[in-house]
RNA sequence: AGGCACGUACGUCAAUGGUAGACGGCUUCCCUUACAAGGAAGAGGUUGGGGGUUCGAAUCCCUCCGUGCCUACCA
């Protein structure tokens, strides 16, 4: 036999993704089916520059269950695949590459510069799909996608078209988040707010005309620098102590400008010093103050956070850092400084490069939400859709979202991406066009140019569901595979990607792109730190996967699934062993394969099948119909708790035990090829089960069973080259499962758990041979223990020499051992010389103790004459019964102790 | 500042209002011809504290303590 004692994940997983790609059994044309319920799913499409980490790893484990299950129950799957050109990303990364020859992208030109990128792209990009084959994930790699191919930049030029014409998409000036490193705008959701320790400064504005000693607003500030933009000074209109002075003007500092005191609910008179300095162009709040009051805006810092000419020539050029130091030192000077004091408060920076935000007021270009927005909403109050799992809190997060968004700010100032198809005329008309040529037309005139700006990279990501699928073409992959079935992904881009996906698809399609959004957990590090690059304390899949094996981490990962955890890499080293165990049982059932074959005489008739036959098949339908279940659920972490115990406990710990003394018979017979049978056919069975979640072990035992072919496949794929993938996913049969079967298993299991109990308790050891001694009331539990097979089972698992039933307690030797069994068998360890008789009332007293503990509070449960009143009548019967089974053994226990005085 | 989650064995996590479990770790015994990455047995919990609802609470409600996450224009 040439299987080795151990299994060698890393060989197992070279061997059959590449086979199962080339044979085609990823994509949905392999089901030959034409009524095939449809299944697809599109990948949240990582960057371009990603390359593979836990949190991917997680989803993809998710999808690829899904899919794999799905494909195996006869759907026609699409898993759809492919990157995102992630613009800011990208650009910086190519930047950077371009920055060590001592260049930048300026000194090669815009057109220069994005063939440069492309060139980057085709050599490193995309790692990350490669990462993925090593996953196991069955993705439809003749579907890959990027976001800026050609197809998918069309549907992106078409959306925003069209949005355009109906005047959803806007270009106005407004005030931005502004990132002076990358020098681009940035949106609300690419700016992270983070707590920072500042210095509140107060500032003293005199009032025009009072010479001298005259009246002073004092405003407090954390920039002071911004105040060389002020334009008024607000309060709030029910404020006491500023009343009168709304309406009245200020001299302003520095500058001599004279501004007025405006009257805005907006004001905090509990804040500060009640007043606040407004400054239009620097402040989105006090833009929006400007609007009301018709303020004027002046810049004052300009797009690299340097002061601009109109912040006064001492300031001009100064950096605002800077320039905040010589603002409080002037104030200073003129003894309008009145404080400064220490203040904690959030500060904006850029999501990506950490640098604080620069609020300016810019021309943009900006999609109105309203409309789109609504259409989710409803789309969710009136459908329930889409079904987030799990549903708290993220249906409820997504829609308060919705309901506060505001415009979204589309255009972005950087070269890589989807550049805005908008052109302009020399006399300042602006063309929005699908083309230049049809732009020209319009126009009127050959003489335009382009807008430079790109559009926000999750533009082109909202469209993913439907232009990856060919539109604005009506294809057929759309619609056969539009809706989605499910989306999987983290919940951080809930609010970026996932409801504008649903606002667009309801926008353009007129229909959810998918069905149900199953939001994964968050994977921490072992202190409860998110992982992240910067920290350095992220654990790289593929190490685990080297260390591990592929199927053992997607196991983890699988039992993840919705929940938050910590990093634990026991739980791997836990399911590598679980992968070795399943190796091994395999092993077993090869080495004792002759004559056998899978599937054979598994049709015929179970009534005259051995116990121990009927019950796996009882159990292994059970757990088939449970993973099932679960599946359908998306509770991955119930199906993989039920198969693994399915495999290891039922099928390993017992029903390999059982089946062992025929299948091991040194003589050939047809008894022992029905057994080898049977085991196989378990094992085979088992193996389906586990497949989705472990794709190359399963694999790679499937390939060695005798038996297996092309006639194990699913229907629907009958023409495929035989693979485990492509096998029907056992459904689990209610019929199959035999109850009775499995109370007199569980009856025998007891049994043999009772006198090993004894064997360990009493320090027997293993090789000792031992006499076991039953005593049964009930005539159905003696039938069953010395049943013809049950005899040479029990005495091989227990090791016991003899195995007999006695009529009474009183015919066992006194130094024996006891213990009482479910359904008041008692059974007897004969075990003279090694009885301490002390000891041994001791150790039944103290079950006996537990047991009538147990009882007690049963009694009192049914003495609460609420409790039958109440309770269902199911409960108090239960309840009933467990209480007359623990007294029978409490009344048997108590006479064993009398036995050993 | 508001909002929302979470707190269960030493660790990581389970448990439709009905006997609190799993895996790892730990203790004892065993290299029994599938597997020592294994087998057998075992210890370990007033479910963060306190109150309430209920016949019955880890689960529902209130409150306190602790921990995370999200949202927000308090200068």
């Amino acid at each position: 036999m040439d299987i080795p004692k151990t299994y060698d994940p890393q060989e197992a997983e070279q061997r059959h993704y590449s086979r199962w790609e080339e044979q085609g059994c990823f994509v949905p044309e392999t089901n030959r089916d034409p009524d095939a319920p449809i299944y697809s799913i599109v990948i949240p499409p990582p960057n371009v520059t990603g390359s593979l980490h836990m949190g991917h790893a997680l989803q993809h484990t998710l999808m690829d269950v899904l899919s794999r299950h799905k494909r195996m129950c006869g759907h026609r799957v699409l898993w759809l695949t492919g990157t995102d050109h992630a613009g800011i990303s990208t650009q910086l990364m190519v930047s950077r590459e371009l920055k060590k020859e001592g260049l930048t992208r300026h000194d090669l030109g815009r057109a220069k510069f994005i063939e440069r990128v492309w060139q980057w792209k085709h050599e490193s990009g995309g790692q990350i799909t490669r990462q993925m084959r090593r996953e196991g994930a069955s993705v439809d790699w003749s579907r890959e996608r990027f976001t800026m191919d050609e197809g998918l930049s069309r549907a992106v030029r078409e959306v925003f078209v069209r949005l355009y014409e109906e005047g959803l998409i806007y270009r106005g000036d407004r005030i931005v988040n502004w990132c002076p490193n990358d020098q681009t705008v940035l949106s609300d959701l690419e700016v992270e707010k983070t707590p920072q320790a500042g210095k509140l400064y107060y500032l003293q504005y005199p009032l025009k005309g009072s010479n001298g000693e005259g009246r002073r607003i004092t405003v407090a500030t954390t920039r002071p620098e911004t105040m060389l933009g002020d334009t008024a000074v607000a309060v709030n209109p029910e404020d006491e102590r500023y009343r009168e002075l709304v309406g009245a003007t200020l001299v302003l500092p520095l500058t001599g400008r004279e501004i007025p005191v405006v009257a805005d609910e907006f004001v905090d008179p509990a804040f500060g010093t009640g007043a606040v300095k407004v400054t239009p162009a620097h402040d989105p709040a006090d833009y929006e103050l400007g609007q009301r009051h018709s303020l004027p805006q002046i810049v004052v810092i300009d797009q690299f956070a340097r002061m601009t000419e109109e912040a006064g020539p001492d300031f001009f050029g100064l950096d605002r850092y800077k320039a905040r130091e010589l603002v409080v030192e002037r104030f200073e000077e003129l003894g309008l400084l009145e404080k400064v004091v220490d203040y904690e408060f959030s500060i904006s920076k850029c999501e990506r490069c950490k640098t604080v935000i620069e609020p300016l007021i810019s021309t943009q270009w900006f999609c109105r939400m309203d409309e789109l927005r609504g259409r989710a909403l409803q789309l969710l109050s009136d459908e329930k859709l889409p079904r987030f799992v799990p549903d708290v809190p993220y249906k409820r997060v997504y829609a308060e979202w919705l309901e506060n968004l505001r415009d979204w700010t589309l255009s972005r100032q950087l070269w890589w991406g989807h550049q805005i198809p908008a052109w302009y005329t020399k006399d300042g008309r602006v063309i929005v066009a699908r083309s230049e040529e049809e732009a020209r037309v319009a126009a009127g005139t050959d003489e335009l140019t382009q807008d430079p700006d790109v559009l926000d990279t999750w533009f082109s990501s909202a469209l993913w569901p439907f232009s990856t699928l060919g539109w604005p073409d009506e294809t057929s992959d759309l619609k056969t595979f539009y809706p989605t079935s499910v989306l999987v992904t983290a919940r951080d881009i809930i609010f970026l990607w996932v409801s504008r996906m649903v606002m667009m698809g309801m926008k353009f399609i007129g229909e959810t792109p998918f069905g149900d959004v199953f939001v994964t957990g968050t994977i921490f590090d072992k202190h409860g730190q998110r992982m992240s690059k910067t920290k350095g304390n992220g654990v790289d899949p593929l190490e685990v996967f080297d260390k591990y094996g592929v199927d053992a981490t997607r196991l983890t990962l699988a039992s993840i699934g919705s929940t938050d955890t910590r990093w634990n890499e026991n739980q791997v080293e836990s399911f590598r062993n679980f992968a070795n165990k399943i190796w091994n049982a395999a092993r077993f059932c090869l080495m004792n394969a002759e004559g056998a074959k899978v599937g054979e005489g598994f049709d015929a008739d179970r009534a005259g099948w051995a116990l121990h036959d009927r019950w796996i098949v009882s159990r292994l339908n059970r757990a088939a119909e449970s993973v099932g279940r679960s599946l359908a659920e998306y509770d991955f972490y119930a199906a993989v708790q039920t198969l693994y115990h399915f495999f290891w406990d039922d099928l390993c710990d017992w029903y390999i035990e059982l089946t062992k003394a025929d299948v091991t018979a040194v003589e050939a017979s047809p008894e022992r090829d029905r057994a080898r049978s049977r085991l196989l056919t378990v094992l085979e069975q088992a193996l389906r089960l586990l497949h989705p979640f472990m794709p190359y072990i399963t694999e790679e035992l499937w390939q060695r069973l005798p038996g297996v072919g092309r006639e194990l496949l699913h229907e629907a794929y009958r023409e495929a080259e035989p693979t485990i993938m492509l096998t029907a996913y056992p459904e689990g049969s209610i019929e199959l499962i035999d109850e009775r079967a499995e109370w007199e298993m569980q009856a025998i299991i007891d049994l043999i758990s009772r006198v090993r109990n004894i064997r360990s308790e009493l320090n027997v050891k293993p090789s000792q041979p031992i006499e076991i001694m039953v005593v049964s009331a009930d005539e159905r539990l003696g039938a069953l223990f010395f049943a013809g097979a049950s005899v040479d089972q029990i005495r091989r698992l227990t090791r016991a020499e003899k195995f007999r039933r006695v009529d009474s307690l009183a015919q066992v030797p006194r130094a024996s051992a006891r213990a009482v069994l479910a359904g008041g068998a008692e059974v007897a360890v004969p075990l003279e010389g090694l009885i301490d008789f002390a000891q041994e009332r001791e150790r039944l007293g103290r079950e006996r103790e537990k047991l009538q503990r147990e009882a007690a509070k049963l009694e009192a449960q049914l003495a609460n004459p609420q409790f039958s009143e109440r309770a269902p009548a199911e409960k108090v019967k239960e309840v009933r019964d467990r209480l007359n089974d623990i007294a029978q053994r409490v009344t048997a226990l108590a006479q064993m102790v009398e036995a050993l005085k």
